[in-house]
RNA sequence: UGGGGUGUAGCCAAGCGGUAAGGCAACGGACUCUGACUCCGUCAUGCGUAGGUUCGAAUCCUACCACCCCAGCCA
């Protein structure tokens, strides 16, 4: 694999080692809150914080940022954890949970409120809210905000008790109402939640927020650098701030980068979760989604996902990068990687009327054309076969290759055959081929005449009956996510096609789930992880080939309107 | 019209005062028993705009423009 690329954060580290700022140290943490499934944008980041504490030879920690319980669940922990040792990262013993710094969290704002830099405030979400202020107008101080000491002390006291409803106070730090940034306008660090806690059960009706306990878990853990997405720049004084007052020991920088976008799918939580609540897809780990989990059940590999992030790097400049890309990291990972196999996907019968019915040869083909160590596998040829019905064609568009009514063509590994007759059922439609074959032209290139095109094929008597699920982007727009618009709008109807029937090639019994082939001239597909069993293989369509003849065809079709 | 950010090709992105890397896409060609892979070539007198400093500016200065983020007791 190659160096991970340097980027503006490892130039900023490097001149920390350089100063010994941190000690020399460097340490992150991958920080997710357990409220959804890891996305693609999400690798970004594992990504970044994994690697650059490996280049740096320093660690980097999970930390489940958990401290709102209404949105979170044990769920949603495992399968964040699954996701990223699938991804190819390790955090070792280093498994945190903010949860598990709830006590410590709340000793230290007992000091904040004995300090005066904090008080319990009585003004609803309402009128915080009008107390605010707005983006050009200074906010107003609270009431409550000259409350003594004392009397801070025993409100917060009584509100972890349990004797206040949801709303009714909130711990508030006393920064500054006139900031011109909203943050510093006296933020919430604690808030009344009656809610039962995925890792802390009932013990605290009180739970602290994201810029209190963030900045805080931080510094507990050690870090040196906390990495996070662009929207927190303006939160980066507070994270200061709360340090500064409890004088911890260890002072982590927090550093902003821009989050990943991706064109034709949409990136945030919310609206993936509603994708499924709403049954557009089957799940969190739906093929067509972006989440880790869809993308493994694809067939993506981590490694082409690993490379992917390497390729897109990592800067303050908030950007759409083109699906393409990813497709391409894929596309590259897959093909030094997967065995070859043939599979007919839309099958349509030939005879070949002069081969024998009772002989059977088997050939022997390479597993992969480049790669001699992955072995070759046999396959059967016989009189009857299958080829795809795209592979024939009566009425030939220019620069058609494949089997034409009286043309020729290679059957991969085999011979050139000759489509003598079309054999029609009493609609029309064509039933099956009457076709001969040069008998020289085994591992051997026929006399005289040159034959350009090659097709896939399978053995009738041979093949192995199939379910290949066809995917498609999910949304038909590059931007689904345009603001003013639903991208409920812009959902693909074709984004799943189920075929039944396909014929396998018979070395692809026994096929293992989450096994990853090429199938020659059609593209790369994976036994699905949940559906697939040997008995009835179900198989899924990861990414297609490229296809230049296909691409020129459209636009030859586009051309004539 | 407050504050914080960002502008380099269709997309991503190097560049850090010495004369615009690389990748993706696209296009043209070679090779090919996968219309794949691979290989070769083309693709920014130009770095948001306008001025200025300098022998020399994408890099420094000034002004302007565009876009993104912030008014959750979400993260």
């Amino acid at each position: 694999m190659s160096e991970t690329p340097s980027n503006f954060i490892h130039q900023i580290i490097r001149e920390d080692i350089k100063n010994n700022k941190h000690e020399g140290r460097v340490h992150t943490r991958f920080p997710p809150e357990p409220n959804g499934y890891l996305h693609i944008g999400h690798a970004k980041s594992i990504c970044l914080n994994f690697t650059t504490a490996q280049t740096f030879d320093g660690l980097c920690n999970l930390r489940f940022d958990d401290t709102n319980p209404e949105k979170e669940n044990a769920e949603y922990v495992e399968a964040i954890k699954e996701n990223i040792h699938w991804l190819g990262f390790d955090w070792e013993d280093r498994e945190f949970f903010a949860s598990l710094y709830f006590d410590r969290l709340y000793e230290l704002a007992e000091k904040l409120i004995e300090d005066g830099k904090a008080y319990v405030c009585s003004l609803s979400p309402e009128q915080a809210r009008e107390y605010r202020g707005t983006l050009t107008e200074p906010g107003k101080n609270s009431p409550d905000r000259e409350r003594p000491v004392a009397e801070n002390l025993e409100l917060f006291r009584r509100m972890k008790a349990g004797e206040f409803g949801d709303g009714e106070y909130s711990l508030r730090a006393k920064i500054d109402m006139d900031s011109p940034n909203m943050n510093m306008r006296d933020p919430v660090l604690y808030r009344i939640r009656h809610q039962t806690h995925h890792q802390t059960g009932d013990k605290w009706c009180i739970y602290p927020m994201y810029d209190y306990t963030h900045c805080i878990s931080d510094a507990l853990e050690g870090i040196t650098h906390s990495l996070c997405s662009l929207e927190f720049e303006d939160h980066r004084p507070l994270y200061d701030w709360v340090l500064d007052q409890l004088g911890l020991p260890s002072h982590p920088q927090q550093i902003e980068f821009a989050r990943l976008n991706i064109n034709y799918t949409v990136m945030s939580k919310r609206k993936l979760r509603q994708l499924v609540e709403e049954g557009l897809v089957s799940g969190w780990d739906d093929p067509r989604m972006p989440t880790l989990a869809g993308m493994r059940r694809r067939g993506y590999t981590p490694s082409a996902i690993r490379n992917f992030c390497d390729a897109i790097g990592v800067t303050r400049t908030n950007s759409v990068v083109d699906v393409a890309m990813l497709e391409h990291a894929l596309r590259e990972d897959l093909d030094q990687h997967s065995p070859r196999a043939m599979a007919v996907l839309r099958p349509l019968k030939i005879v070949i009327t002069d081969y024998p019915e009772d002989k059977i040869e088997s050939l022997r083909l390479p597993c992969h054309p480049k790669n001699p160590e992955m072995g070759e596998r046999e396959i059967p040829f016989r009189r009857e076969l299958y080829i795809d019905r795209n592979d024939f064609e009566e009425v030939p568009p220019p620069g058609f290759k494949r089997l034409i009514s009286g043309g020729e063509v290679r059957l991969r590994g085999a011979y050139v055959i000759k489509c003598e007759e079309v054999i029609r059922d009493s609609r029309g439609e064509i039933t099956e081929l009457h076709c001969t074959h040069d008998a020289a032209t085994i591992g051997a290139k026929p006399e005289g005449r040159k034959v350009k095109g090659v097709i896939h094929w399978v053995s009738v008597a041979d093949a192995i009956d199939a379910e290949v699920r066809l995917y498609d982007r999910l949304f038909n727009d590059e931007n689904p996510d345009r603001a003013g618009g639903d991208y409920h709008d812009f959902i693909n109807p074709e984004s799943l096609q189920v075929l039944k029937g396909c014929k396998l090639e018979p070395s692809l019994q026994n096929l293992e789930a989450e096994a990853r082939y090429q199938f020659e001239r059609e593209g790369y597909f994976v036994a699905d992880r949940h559906d697939h069993t040997a008995e009835k293989p179900v198989l899924n369509l990861t990414v297609t080939l490229r296809d230049t003849w296909g691409k020129s065809q459209q636009k030859v079709q586009q051309k004539a309107g």
